[in-house]
DNA sequence: CTCTCAAATTGATGTATGTCAATGAAAGAG
DNA sequence: CTCTTTCATTGACATACATCAATTTGAGAG
C-alpha cells in the first residue's frame, strides 16, 4: 500500500493521507479492471463517506470556507471524542484538510480529492 | 426514508432499490447542508462501496456488458455464498442491475446511477 | 416425476466500527 | 507558575459486517 504522510499542522495528531497518488490516477470502474491493492486503497475512501455522521460533517465543511471543530458537536448531536474521531477519519481519507490555529481546529474540504473520486464513478 | 422497489426478473430474491430518487436530486455536498434523511441513505450507497471486493466486482461487471454470477467466483476467490451477499448489496445500492435467465443470474452496471452519485460528490 | 446445477438463504464466527465517559496533551490568559 | 479551554487518546461496550459450511429454493434436462 502506498503511503502519502502529511504533516497539517497539528501537534499532537500527525494526519496520514492514505493514496494521495492512488486516487488521482486510478482509471475510472467501468475501464479496467481493480487491482487488489487499488479496491483496498478506495474502499477506504468510500468507507469514510459511508457514514451518515460523516457525510452530514463533510457537507457543512465543504459548505462554508472552513469550520471549526467545536462547531460541529451541537449540530450533529455528538459528542466531542465523536467529533474527533468523525473528523480523523475524514482527514485520513484525504477529503478534509485540519490546521490549528492556537486552541482551534479548523477544518476545510479537498475538493480535488472529491473530483478524483467521482471520477472513479463516472468516467 | 423513501424506497422504491424494483423487480429484477428474480423469483427468489426480489432485489429492492433504495434511494432511487434521493440520489438523483441530492444537491452536490458543498452547495446545501444535508440533512438526516439524505445522509443515511447516501451513507448506504457508499457503504455498498466501501468493500475491496465489492469494488472489484463493480468493476469486473462495469468493464463487460454483462457478467454471469458464476464468473466472478474465482476471479475474487470468494465462495459461493459470499458472492451472493456482494451482488445483493451492489443491487440494493442501484450500482448493478441482475437479469435470471435459466439457472444463470446475470449482472451489468448502472452507469445513471454511478453518475448521479459521482455528481454528489463534485458539483 | 427425479436428477442436476446455479443461486439464495440460514446460522455461526470473528472482526471492524460508532459511541461516549474518563483522561491526557497542548495552547493561551492571568 | 496555575487555571481554563479545546482537542486527542484511551478503554469499554454494543452493533454491524464479511465470510463460509450447510441447507433450501428454483429452473431446466431426461
Amino acid at each position: 500500500m502506498i503511503v502519502n504522510t502529511k504533516m497539517v499542522g497539528m501537534a499532537q495528531h500527525k494526519t496520514i493521507t492514505v493514496n494521495a497518488d492512488v486516487v488521482a490516477c486510478c482509471s475510472p470502474l467501468a475501464h479496467v479492471e481493480m487491482s487488489e491493492a487499488e479496491a483496498s486503497d478506495i474502499a477506504q475512501i468510500f468507507s469514510a463517506l459511508s457514514d451518515p455522521v460523516r457525510l452530514r460533517m463533510l457537507s457543512m465543511i465543504a459548505s462554508e470556507s472552513e469550520v471549526c471543530s467545536c462547531a460541529l458537536e451541537e449540530p450533529l448531536s455528538k459528542s466531542q471524542p465523536t467529533i474527533s474521531h468523525h473528523t480523523r477519519i475524514l482527514a485520513e481519507a484525504g477529503l478534509i484538510i485540519g490546521e490549528r490555529r492556537g486552541r482551534w481546529m479548523w477544518w476545510r474540504a479537498a475538493p480535488d480529492r472529491m473530483r478524483d473520486i467521482a471520477r472513479i464513478l463516472s468516467a
